[in-house]
DNA sequence: CAGGATCCGATCGGATACTG
DNA sequence: CAGTATCCGATCGGATCCTG
């Protein structure tokens, strides 16, 4: 089932890309969102809540990925006025058709990455830790 | 169709995440790794080939991205002896099977992306020229 | 043509401090 | 608690040069 009608502009990974399937792929092409929304997928989740989920990921980042994913009307955003402030985030209805996506990928990273292949991780240049352990 | 059983360890992106699913997430939120892999798709490919495909990709950074999936299996090279030199890399049967991953993000985009909403860069501080244009 | 090696600017992301 | 602002080191990725 390709959708195979993407031939034309796949380039540019730096801009906007204009196209849709580049905005998908540059939305879609990063860890921190993939995280974030698997974590969202499972219910509403708090500030600190997701933080901590994501072992304690900055919260410039957690915030910058978040206001993202409101702007594009992905995560709705529940303040509660109360001392101390609550808030609570959680997946719009569109934002769910995330879990597709989320979904795809669980199931082809356990049917081929589940072994002990080699585990290449993306950083190129001389600088990263041991990778076995 | 959730997998709804992946919510023990989701965490960590930095380190190889031992999980298959972290790995996964490692792989594919890697904005050239989809782009690659998304023109493979449409057959092989040469290293130039891709490399203007991919809007003038540095030769390091192509490189690198087909190393990894390389190494995962995911992609096939074959160098054929003569000169000028030709490599042709190709999505072996595993890597067809992203392309289900590819389908979805291109499905995902073209649904929820299309508009011409506003187009949030994924980066953050202050450095970022127009988006709107 | 295919790619490895380097240099280096641009960006990312964590740590810290501060506010409502 | 839920962020924002800032400083700054770690990494990324492009440009360039070089080899087979």
């Amino acid at each position: 089932m390709r959708t195979s009608d993407h031939q034309s502009s796949v380039t540019m990974p730096e801009a906007c890309t204009a196209t849709p399937i580049g905005r998908a792929i540059r939305l879609l092409g990063d860890v921190w969102i993939l995280l974030i929304v698997m974590n969202l997928l499972q219910g509403p989740r708090r500030f600190n809540a997701l933080r901590t989920s994501l072992g304690n990921i900055s919260s410039k980042t957690l915030s910058q990925r978040l206001k993202v994913l409101e702007e594009l009307g992905f995560v709705q955003r529940n303040a509660f006025l109360e001392i101390p402030p609550r808030v609570e985030y959680h997946l719009t209805t569109q934002g769910q058709e995330l879990g597709d996506v989320i979904a795809v990928i669980e199931q082809f990273g356990k049917k081929h990455l589940s072994g002990s292949e080699t585990c290449p991780s993306i950083s190129d240049d001389t600088t990263q830790s041991a990778c076995s352990e």
